[in-house]
DNA sequence: GCAAATTAATTAGAGAACTAAAGAAAAATG
DNA sequence: CATTTTTCTTTAGTTCTCTAATTAATTTGC
């Protein structure tokens, strides 16, 4: 967002297409430049997109992703909740309690161990959860769709391989922290 | 899901050609499952990678992010650094006004425009910067530069690709992916 | 030249997210 | 039955984020 860049629609296919050839030219350490200026465009392309989400579906970041985990797998706690997420339970905590104030969710206590506590959907949350985030993939989803059968393939065995470079580097790099999280890093969704 | 496959660094290369195979076969909604959790998982590795960054770096997403944008620019006023994190002024300013306190930058006035704000690093702020948010790229850099030539350009090609479809998204309406924060998430490594 | 409009940054006020630490209740242990 | 552990909530404090209102400096129009 640069006054001197233009960050134009077209140019951008073009340049795709140039570095394609380019890359065989180019030296390991510009194509690391290159991998990680990419990877941070992704990021900063589906950060704006929550951001937007957020304003579109009435509810924030974390709260959706806490009806989408709720409503995705069944009865949990609170603790199961905080580790999917990789949120402190104080934190899932306080979420609920906006979201049971607002009555997108519900808490229901266990039967057989009354410390613990399940949130549940309620009808409006889970009407929330099928408009909001359906909405939200179709556009690259169509876009996905209009692509070449091998450029689909490409970007998808790309994708699941940085995803794996990725999670790696999790569980082999940390130092003092806790592995426990990583472990379930990636929630089914 | 993926996580009971054995990962094997070597084994990396021959699982991709296996992937590449299997792709052939699939159906094209079979594909979009997969390119979506494959996305959720790369945002989600980044998500985690930022989160531990701020616990080993002393300094917030925001906040690094501040740094590393008037790091890499130099002179900004505070709304060319509001429009590059994509922040209203305001909240730049208390992000500001945070690191100010801490004396990882300064402001400095313009003297051609004084209603114009210039943040510039200390040499502390550079310290930080200089310490922080490379550790956070070394691993995955690192696997990257074993894979082989094909395999490089194929990601760089594919990032570059989703990136784009996802810029573009940007400009006409709906909105896309969930995943919270990370917000503010950082878009390093 | 000077009043009016515009631009740049800050301040004020408020909601949400996040954490650590302490507390309360229930269950497990011995 | 007393102790410990587990599970969740509460509390207190920081940060992030926004909109709206404010202050200061510059530009524009007459």
């Amino acid at each position: 967002m640069t006054k001197d860049e233009p960050h134009l629609p077209h140019g951008l296919a073009s340049r795709a297409e140039h570095n394609l050839s380019a890359l065989k030219t180019m030296s390991t350490s510009d194509k690391i430049e290159e991998v990680l200026v990419a990877l941070r465009r992704v990021i900063r392309a589906t950060d704006l997109h929550s951001k937007k989400l957020v304003k579109t579906a009435s509810v924030t970041g974390p709260q959706l992703l806490l009806l989408q985990i709720v409503n995705a797998k069944g009865d949990m706690t609170i603790s199961d909740l905080a580790r999917d997420m990789s949120l402190s339970q104080a934190t899932v905590t306080t979420i609920l309690d906006r979201l049971q104030k607002r009555e997108l969710v519900e808490r229901v206590r266990s039967d057989t161990d009354k410390r613990k506590v399940h949130p549940r959907l309620t009808d409006h949350g889970r009407k929330i959860l099928s408009t909001a985030p359906t909405a939200l993939q179709d556009n690259f989803v169509r876009r996905f769709r209009e692509l070449d059968e091998w450029e689909q393939g490409m970007i998808i065995a790309a994708l699941q391989r940085v995803a794996e470079m990725m999670d790696a580097k999790d569980i082999d790099a940390s130092p003092f922290l806790d592995v426990g999280a990583l472990d379930r890093a990636i929630p089914s969704g």
